[in-house]
DNA sequence: ATGCTAACTTACCAATCGGTAAGTGGTCAA
DNA sequence: TTGACCACTTACCGATTGGTAAGTTAGCAT
């Protein structure tokens, strides 16, 4: 038999590519079974519902962006920043799943009846943002809005490369990827010194 | 019998509303139809699938977008961008129809199989970029990046209100708000005279 | 009056949806 | 050996999906 853990955590994994692509209404449990090489009931085994499974794939979502925000850790506040928000941006270019997932996530209209994974995400990011010299005289709604541009920013950005591709060419995507990671590093340098 | 151009733009506003707060996945025509007051066939008889539905809803769209843009006509370049970005900001808290069925559209996977017509809207706005003093040594590719930055920040931070309220509550969504109002004018301005 | 067309309606369809019920086969502790 | 348990399957369910077919009703030009 195999271990539980690595079939529940391959299933959310397949679920994520899933949802990211499709949204949570455009996935049915019949191809995410498909994709898994499973049949549907063996989804159902782990996830009573399909909302528990789409809540456990944004549970996971949250405790990776964490990880990630973690995994940049500097000593300077301002570096630990920009660091982050530049990989976030270059790691997602690469690979959007996760931008799309919190996308889809913040466009369905019952996220009110779910609890919000990525709250300590974001309390983290305002820490650090904090912490800075720029904004230890603000207050913590003021970081607030300068986090959520960042990540609005970059997020839309990623989604929208397929679009601006289609629209304007794939080179012309490619300068709107390098502006952004300038862009990036200039909001941080002008938001800690301002 | 009822003039033919009213129920058809009629069902567009209905479809509208529908598609932007549950997506092209989450709306089934059953549902347009009860909204509207309507049997399904209905809706059916003026378009001839749900898809076409759709896109008559993206194309309207297009074109309201495009209207509130010249609407703002000014002298100044800068100052219409300033004007054009700040009503968009604050017309869109109120109603955020609009910038939520931007996104959903951006979100669609087969959107390559559709064609975009939100492209002359951003023609203009890169037009109107382009007529600044800041703007106009860049490159084509270097206003898009600006431009889509501006209205990817507004529109990911509509999107974001209602989840944001729930975590930090109404008046923190209020203050972000506000911040986004003047990151506007200071980005314009930056951008103006950079 | 009559015929044509536009704007619908009711009736119906196969396909798919999320989910339930009842097993099946393998592993492991006692 | 046995029995409990776990991961999973086949079979099935009513509800809903997007879409078709065939009327029905109203206005309008002739």
């Amino acid at each position: 038999m195999k271990p539980s853990g690595d079939a529940k955590s391959a299933y959310i994994a397949v679920a994520t590519r899933r949802f990211a692509m499709d949204g949570f209404h455009g996935t049915s449990l019949s191809h995410l079974a498909k994709d898994a090489g499973v049949s549907k009931q063996a989804l159902l085994h782990f996830f009573k519902t399909k909302e528990a499974l789409y809540a456990a794939t944004l549970t996971v979502l949250a405790e990776r962006m964490m990880q990630d925000l973690i995994a940049c850790r500097h000593a300077d506040p301002a570096q630990w920043l920009s660091d982050y928000f530049t990989s976030l941006c270059q790691n997602a270019y690469a690979d959007p799943t996760d931008m799309r997932l919190v996308v889809h996530a913040l466009l369905d209209s019952d996220q009110n009846a779910r609890k919000w994974p990525l709250r300590p995400y974001l309390d983290e990011l305002i820490r650090i943002a904090s912490d800075t010299s720029g904004g230890r005289a603000a207050e913590v709604s003021a970081q607030l809005a300068w986090v959520s541009q960042m990540i609005g920013m970059i997020q839309y950005h990623i989604i929208s490369v397929p679009t601006v591709s289609g629209m304007y060419g794939a080179d012309t995507a490619t300068v709107l990827q390098v502006e952004m990671v300038k862009r990036i590093e200039h909001a941080v340098h002008e938001f800690c010194s301002n």
